[in-house]
DNA sequence: GTACGGCCTCAAGTAATCTTGAGGTCAACA
DNA sequence: TGTTGACCTCAAGATTACTTGAGGCCGTAC
């Protein structure tokens, strides 16, 4: 297919830049993660500030973020309009807010795992992978989440 | 129901204690994540070490990386004995690669997103998190992932 | 003795995240 | 003029990670 008249990309165009499947991408737009626009032969039109909304879907995809997750910290940002300066950065320090928070989990459980491979995790007392809270269960309340 | 004579838990003990449901346990059993024992009335017996086993599935859970991951980082270390000091140790050396794996795509997306809060990510051709490769697509073969 | 709680199995259902398949349009190319 | 490739829709299938439900066993408490 030759270009169009248009700096809109066309589907297969969008997921050959972006690495994201063309099933994938009909499938978040059914979702409302992202949105297109049509030609005048029905075939989906993505305006180029979309890229960004669907690299952050594969982002958080690969770093096993629930898209819904996404879709709420984004919720505020346009899927008609190339979002403004502000729209978009408010949006992205939520969603950086996500990240750290969950860097920050990682973090703590690399610092426990070091802490078990050092004991070898063979006292349970000791164990704050297995005992957060530094209790050890007296009765069917003991320590929950991790 | 009253203790047994046994230092082994019960699935309710055992899920009280870690969090996981006990339908839960039951799928992880199912899976080869983890091993139980029988007693006389055909209920699972948990020895306490399994405790740290179950422990590992529920974080792996939470951040997102997927429980054939795990099977692959703790395959070589026992179900049906305490792990060794030693066997312990190298899967949870390997599987905390894993998590330092997993932060740093999350620093690395971080800072990326920090930079497009900056610059509002309104140029295309400056955006890391659009453009890993600093490289426009100019035929089909463009960017792929991120 | 019967009700209740905890356990059992096995099958089916659910939710998220997609992929695959069937059947069709349209434009370009040999 | 055919055939190829990119696109379309809608429905069904796949995978992961479980939960729920039906039907049943056993031991303790009222």
């Amino acid at each position: 297919m030759t270009r169009q008249p248009d700096d809109r990309l066309a589907i297969g165009e969008v997921s050959a830049r972006t690495g994201a499947a063309v099933s994938a991408l009909r499938f978040y737009e059914e979702l409302g993660l992202i949105a297109s626009e049509r030609d005048e032969r029905n075939q989906r039109r993505y305006p180029r500030h979309m890229l960004r909304r669907i690299a952050l879907v594969s982002v958080a995809k690969r770093i096993g973020i629930p898209l819904q997750d996404l879709r709420e910290a984004f919720a505020d940002v346009p899927l008609d309009r190339p979002p403004s300066h502000q729209e978009w950065q408010r949006a992205s320090r939520a969603w950086k807010l996500r990240l750290e928070e969950r860097r920050r989990t990682i973090e703590r459980l690399e610092a426990e795992l070091t802490g078990c491979i050092g004991c070898g995790c063979l006292s349970m007392k000791a164990c704050t992978l297995l005992n957060p809270g530094d209790t050890l269960a007296e009765d069917g309340a003991g320590p929950r989440r991790l």
